[in-house]
RNA sequence: GGGCCUGUGGCGGAACUGGUAUACGCGGCGGACUUAAAAUCCGCUGCCCCGAAGGGGGCAUGAGGGUUCGAAUCCCUCCAGGCCCA
């Protein structure tokens, strides 16, 4: 099944034995997994790759650190495909590199092992999702091992380990514990805020941003006493419901995104148009209680973090969309004869054009937003009950893929109920309408059909009215105008541009009190609980009144219940499945681990039964690292000062599809962690590189359908459809199960050996570049490594065979060579670097072969692309200790410079004659010496010579007619 | 619809900061070795044209334009593919 490859390893291949012919020595693909295995188990008995930490007697305290990771694995039940290896062998590259440049490296690996796939795989198997992932994670680690990966194994863990999940809870309650305090732009323990309550030096208020960026989530209304009273007169509820509003992690009743497929909630992130992104099964919007982050408080700070930061452009602009601060105004509109009883007596908005307020001829609000539900408890007399209820019912039933496949057709009610323009005082009508939505500003705007197409056609569709605010060019003659001009029908701002009319509005909004400057961001607080079963409970209970109360941190870890029955129900009412644990479910606070001076111990409380998402995990495994088998803290505080250093890791590998969830996540809790103290760098990840996807051959018929590729016949030219005898077409497509072209690296590694297969993909092309997986080529570097052994070892006897002396082209080269390596290997061009190597090797084989002390240079620049190999000459040279710990051989600059250099000459720009010159010969003595040359003189004819252009040591460009 | 990225031989790709385009590998062709094949080693291999040959000329980095003594590289327009956001 792995050998799907058409071509892949037939029986002539170069690397199979042949016959008895075969010399006894020869680098065969037997030959090379002999030499790695033994290799492998030597690294392993002898810890080579073992780092002590700081304190420990192997540790040494005068090198410099180097921090390296992978983004850990999934671990599915599938294995590992060639994608795996891709990223990790570029990190193993670096990481070899730099323990020969006399670094201490860290260099682990681990599993991220909760999550949904686990889950499902469990419910398909009916086998507990424990046994499951065990069973991956062991085919995972015995398929890395083969690769000879330079990991320190005994750092090892997974995310699912009791011992890991513990702390994970244990940083969710740090985030609990904890507030955002704008004053000094950080999180601080919640005790700092009852002290300031306390004190007086803080108004007591509930957090303003609370329900704003909690995408329309609310609070629980409490009565509060008059202002000027004392944090000690507030009722212990009234002070539970504020400090919860200030909470870094929080409960809150939430318009949530659910997925009755999956049974469980999804975070704005996991949803891609509507469906959720893992299955594509349809999301809806449901309000719930539940954990949320307060992940916007850090939007600022998340967002201008990112400049110092060495990651992908594309990534960091990915996260700067994905916070997306705007900066505009909310106005607030008063509602003309509100309903009785409606609470709300005006209408806040949020617009980034608040120049055109002049223009604004009626208002949107979504169909979830508050105001909407009020009219409908009490309705106006224009109000239309019936269309409203139905209009509302329907937008919140369907899910966001339909509502966004009719945008192009508006849709929209109005609500009987009218606003005044806070600029014109004219009376405007208010819609609902779902091409508003509730979570971006305030979920209600206001339309100005002039300025925003969307209004355009809203007013269009509805026949209601349009004033244009800004004057468009003559020439125009399209319907909404969005580009700068003057300002017309807008009073006192006429006559300005866009930005000034901006300015002066808000000025106005904020001397009148309608409103004020602001920045608004399209981040969204952090939906952190799910429903499932697979994943870590929260260390939270809550009492019969659902107040909620933290499991004390020497209670931890909050174990996952056993559990016989997964299966989620698919329901509309979400229920997590811990639930049905029942006996889990109902304790005593005592039991629970709450801290008696909060909750009497024989108090009957109910765990929480929601567990953390798969994010969770993957937050912080980089610091657990550090130190993973400490009990009494996330990572020691020396470990975490030493490898984390000024620059946190200084390389992180792996993909862009991480590009925002992931990378943003991680930056958030390490934020957190810092301003509480917990660790010594603001950032993570120092420099961060996303390795490119490796696509696989697949065959399309005439109709642009594909088909699999085991069930096509590849006859080289052609390729046939074995079921119809029809030609098809090969193309390159995305690895996947459904066109059986997943490629499985064990096939590649049997027939060739780990060190070809770990050359071949970084020889593909540029590790960040989309590369086809192309059998055919793979044999190109094993005759590579084929070359390098024969190079310096007797076929017949396996012994070394060294050249004498050596040749000065080929210690030329050399130099070259060590240069080039070092200089590919620091921006990740492994595939220059091999391209090097070859060249060297080429060179050598034809200018009688390398010294030993020659060998003995080449075989460390080998050795973190081709260990085994490395290792195996090493070994054969005489040397005792691992080729491991080698230092990386010094190159002489002088003897990469040439001293006779050929020079190209152009005339007119084109190439005409090529001269060997001195390299260091000036300007002057270049231009003398090419125009006496008599090919020179020749192709200029009788031309005139203008200009003589000279770059020494370049080209020389003659200009003439 | 908006933003970002990519486009170089038959294929994967190389080219520093604007300075000999096509390094290196695959594939192909030819030769040596061999009874023969495989393997190995050596040579050739962007396309077109002229020449018996040595050699010479023209055209090529998705298409078209521009800047420059000189453009794969910088600028503009367009086409195709990919990613992100709507």
């Amino acid at each position: 099944m792995n050998n799907a490859s058409p071509t892949n390893a037939q029986q002539t291949s170069p690397a199979s034995e042949n016959n008895d012919e075969t010399p006894r020595y020869r680098y065969t693909g037997r030959l090379a997994g002999e030499i790695e295995t033994r290799w492998q188990a030597y690294w392993e008995r002898r810890g080579t790759f073992n780092a002590p930490n700081p304190g420990h007697a192997a540790f040494d305290a005068s090198k410099p650190k180097y921090f390296c990771i992978d983004m850990f694995p999934y671990p599915s039940g599938a294995g590992l495909h060639v994608g795996h290896p891709e990223g990790y062998t570029a990190t193993d590259i670096v990481c070899r590199f730099k323990r020969h440049k006399g670094f201490n490296v860290l260099h682990p690996m681990g599993f991220d092992a909760f999550g949904l796939p686990a889950e499902q795989y469990a419910i398909q198997t009916g086998v507990h999702p424990s046994i499951t992932t065990q069973k991956a994670m062991d085919t995972f680690r015995t398929q890395l091992k083969r690769f000879g990966f330079c990991y320190d194994w005994s750092r090892e863990f997974a995310t699912i380990d009791e011992n890991y999940y513990r702390w994970t809870q244990w940083i969710w309650l740090r985030a609990y514990h904890a507030w955002y305090d704008p004053a000094q732009d950080k999180a601080r323990p919640i005790e700092a805020l009852i002290e300031e309550f306390a004190s007086g030096s803080r108004r007591i208020e509930p957090n303003p941003d609370a329900s704003q960026n909690a995408a329309g989530g609310s609070f629980q209304e409490v009565a509060v006493p008059e202002h000027g009273a004392s944090w000690e007169d507030y009722p212990v509820d009234a002070q539970r419901v504020i400090l919860d509003s200030w909470r870094l992690a929080y409960l809150s009743q939430q318009s949530v995104n659910w997925c009755p497929k999956l049974g469980t909630v999804l975070a704005n992130e996991e949803v891609i148009d509507g469906k959720s992104e893992r299955g594509r099964h349809p999301v809806y919007r449901k309000s719930l209680r539940q954990w949320m982050f307060r992940i916007t408080a850090y939007a600022e700070r998340l967002l201008s973090d990112l400049e110092n930061l060495d990651w992908p452009e594309s990534t960091r602009t990915m996260q700067q969309q994905w916070i997306g601060r705007s900066e505009g105004a909310h106005i607030d509109f008063p509602l003309i004869d509100p309903p009785t009883e409606v609470s709300l007596d005006r209408l806040r908005v949020f617009t980034t054009r608040a120049d055109t307020i002049f223009g604004a001829t009626y208002m949107v609000v979504a169909p979830e937003h508050p105001l909407v539900q009020q009219i409908l408890d009490h309705p106006g007399p224009e109000t239309p009950v019936a269309a409203l209820t139905d209009y509302v019912a329907q937008a919140l039933s369907r899910s966001d893929v339909d509502r966004m496949a009719e945008s192009k057709d508006k849709t929209g009610v109005f609500t009987g109920v009218y606003a005044s323009n806070a600029a014109t005082g004219q009376r405007i009508q208010i819609w609902v309408a779902d091409y508003v939505l509730m979570s971006y500003g305030t979920g209600a705007i206001m339309a100005v059909p002039g300025q925003d197409q969307r209004d355009w056609d809203f007013a269009k569709a509805f026949e209601l009215p349009i004033v244009r605010t800004v004057k468009p060019p003559a020439d125009f003659d399209g319907e909404a105008y969005l580009g700068d001009g003057p300002a017309v029908n807008s009073g006192f701002l006429d006559g300005l541009n866009v930005a000034d009319a901006k300015q002066k509005t808000i000025d106005w909004l904020e001397q009148t009190n309608h409103g004020q400057g602001t920045v608004q961001f399209r981040l969204r607080d952090w939906l952190f609980s799910r429903q499932r079963y697979w994943g870590e409970p929260f260390p939270i209970v809550l009492d019969d009144n659902g107040n909620h109360y933290p499991v004390m941190e020497s209670k931890l870890p909050v174990k996952l219940p056993p559990m016989d029955d997964y299966t989620p129900a698919e329901t509309d009412e979400p229920r997590p499945l811990l639930a049905k644990v029942t006996d889990w479910v109902n304790t005593t606070a005592g039991d629970a681990g709450v801290d008696p001076a909060l909750l009497g111990p024989d108090t009957p409380v109910k765990r929480e039964t929601n567990t953390m998402p798969n994010w969770a995990g993957s937050c912080w495994y980089y610091l657990r690292y550090c130190d993973p088998d400490n009990d009494e803290r996330f990572t020691s505080r020396d470990c975490e000062t030493y490898w984390m250093g000024e620059a946190g890791v200084d390389l992180y590998i792996g993909g862009a599809e991480h590009a925002v969830l992931h990378l943003l996540y991680a930056r958030f809790w390490h934020k957190i962690l810092y301003d509480l103290g917990e660790v010594s760098t603001p950032e993570p990840f120092t420099r961060l590189f996303h390795q490119g996807m490796i696509t696989s051959f697949a065959y399309q018929r005439s109709d642009k359908t594909l088909v699999p590729m085991d069930e096509v016949r590849d006859e080289g030219d052609e390729a046939i459809e074995i079921a119809t005898g029809k030609p098809v077409t090969r193309i390159i497509a995305k690895m996947s199960k459904s066109l059986h072209n997943v490629i499985n690296p064990d096939g590649v590694i049997n027939d060739y050996g780990a060190d070809t297969f770990r050359l071949y993909e970084m020889y593909m092309g540029p590790l960040d570049a989309t590369k086809p997986w192309n059998p055919r080529d793979i044999v190109g570097v094993f005759r590579f490594l084929q070359r390098v052994w024969r190079l310096v070892i007797n076929e017949d006897t396996g012994e070394l065979a060294l050249a004498n002396s050596a040749n000065d082209e080929v210690e030329r080269a050399l130099h070259g060579t060590i240069a080039k390596v070092e200089k590919d290997i620091e921006r990740l061009a492994m595939n220059t670097a091999i391209a090097s190597m070859i060249e060297l090797v080429n060179t050598a084989t034809s200018r009688g072969g390398l010294t030993r002390d020659q060998l003995e240079r080449f075989v460390v620049v080998l050795s973190p692309f081709a260990p085994h190999i490395a290792e195996e000459l090493w070994s054969k040279l005489g040397h005792e200790p691992s080729l491991a710990d080698a230092p990386w051989p010094d190159h002489d600059e002088s003897m990469l410079v040439k001293d006779q250099i050929e020079l190209p000459v152009q005339i007119k720009g084109k190439v005409r004659a090529k001269l060997m010159i001195a390299a260091d010969a000036d300007a002057k003595l270049t231009e003398q010496l090419v125009l006496a040359d008599p090919k020179v003189q020749a192709a200029l004819g009788g031309m005139t010579v203008r200009k003589v252009i000279v770059v020494p040591g370049k080209i020389v460009n003659i200009v003439a007619d």
